[in-house]
DNA sequence: GTCTATACAACGATAGAC
DNA sequence: GTCTATCGTTGTATAGAC
């Protein structure tokens, strides 16, 4: 596992995920050849995070998503029918392609010491590469409108509950003693969305993720192995 | 410290520093009446931190506002020239009060193990009492124009230094051995923001303040002695 | 299938009555 | 010192030409 496969799984995914869409959404979507709506759906995402990380989804006009996009103002209209469908269809995409990349990791492994490397070390490589998408989603989740702030939600402590199982297990098998496992699964969140938020940070200190990654961990195990210590006193 | 004192300690920071943004401000505040300035400074601020961290500063309308504030346009406009002079003022009074308060706790203390302690719950009390103005500070750096956006990072790149230089005293007292205080440092800063942006998800979980506090700092020193231990092998 | 032109609502900001 | 009325601009969304 390393960055250059989690690119090439990626940009695979997200290739298949917008003709996905586009089959989901034929009903509502008025193009009717895939080849050209997969095409501009990708156009389309990228742009919008472009601009909505720069400037904010709100205040991102579709007078400048048309300049963006290179696409005009009818012809985004075909692919959504408001602005609101349009951070539906984002939200929608983004969260497809971390399950599929996310789910191929770590399927099939037991011990617990590896899970949390690995854990650890996909999200951080996904967000690495998905960063316009993870900026996105975390910037934005307090202007989702009821059922999508809720997914919002559902999926920060969906991956939460994925760190304290492992950390769970890992009481269990012995491997390190952590006496409030949901805790320290929010900390590692937070030190993981820490990596995205603040990317310029970290880039001007030439600290590769590689390295962030290390670190996290390191963290996480010698916070079990001084627990460890002091109950074994 | 406690709470309570952080509190009181605020509240009076609060008032005080309105009436110095009033007075270093008299030439543009339309106003000439202190109490009465002072008195709907806090009103106006008060009610955009509600109404931009709910929907965002842009999408929060000049109308929202003076719903919110129980002013009339025109009775805004008195205090600022314009929206993006609002946002200003907000970021002006908030650094105000966080240097005063800090600059108070943080004074005389020798110790780095103590230091270290000081810090973190001094910033987790802080961000605690004054929640609004941290989450709206943070989420809404990216929008600021230049030179606020330059103070924006400045900020966090010198409560990061604080930490940092704690840890590198630490080190040299022997008390604690970090190989990489800024990317310790950087971790620390991003667990005290955890605590202010996901306030929902800690107060759900009936976690309180102090409770965090202990947590963010054994997690520190758990780390630290982890590689004082590897060191001495 | 894509573009231009336009309708209509909401915004920030100001001028002048009270 | 505060309010109401109004201006010009900019936004989303659509209808109809090509």
């Amino acid at each position: 596992m390393d960055l250059k496969s989690f690119e090439k799984q990626v940009a695979v995914s997200t290739a298949d995920i917008c003709r996905e869409i586009f089959e989901s959404r034929s009903h509502s979507i008025k193009i009717k050849k895939e080849p050209v709506a997969v095409r501009n759906l990708v156009r389309i995402f990228k742009a919008t995070l472009k601009l909505a990380n720069q400037k904010g989804f709100h205040a991102m006009s579709l007078r400048d998503l048309c300049a963006e996009s290179g696409m005009s103002m009818g012809g985004l209209y075909a692919y959504f029918k408001n602005k609101e469908e349009l951070l539906t269809l984002i939200q929608e995409q983004g969260r497809a392609i971390v399950a599929r990349v996310l789910g191929d990791q770590l399927a099939g492994i037991d011990d617990a010491a590896q899970a949390l490397d690995m854990a650890i070390r996909s999200h951080l490589y996904l967000s690495e590469v998905l960063q316009p998408w993870f900026f996105f989603s975390y910037m934005e989740t307090r202007f989702f409108h009821a059922e999508e702030g809720k997914r919002a939600i559902a999926g920060e402590l969906q991956t939460e509950a994925i760190f304290a199982g492992i950390l769970q297990k890992g009481i269990a098998s012995a491997g390190f003693a952590i006496p409030d496992p949901l805790l320290v699964a929010a900390a590692i969140k937070a030190l993981l969305q820490d990596w995205y938020l603040k990317r310029w940070k970290y880039r001007r200190r030439n600290i590769s993720v590689e390295a962030y990654g290390d670190f996290v961990i390191s963290m996480v195990r010698a916070y079990g192995a001084g627990q460890t210590a002091k109950g074994e006193k």
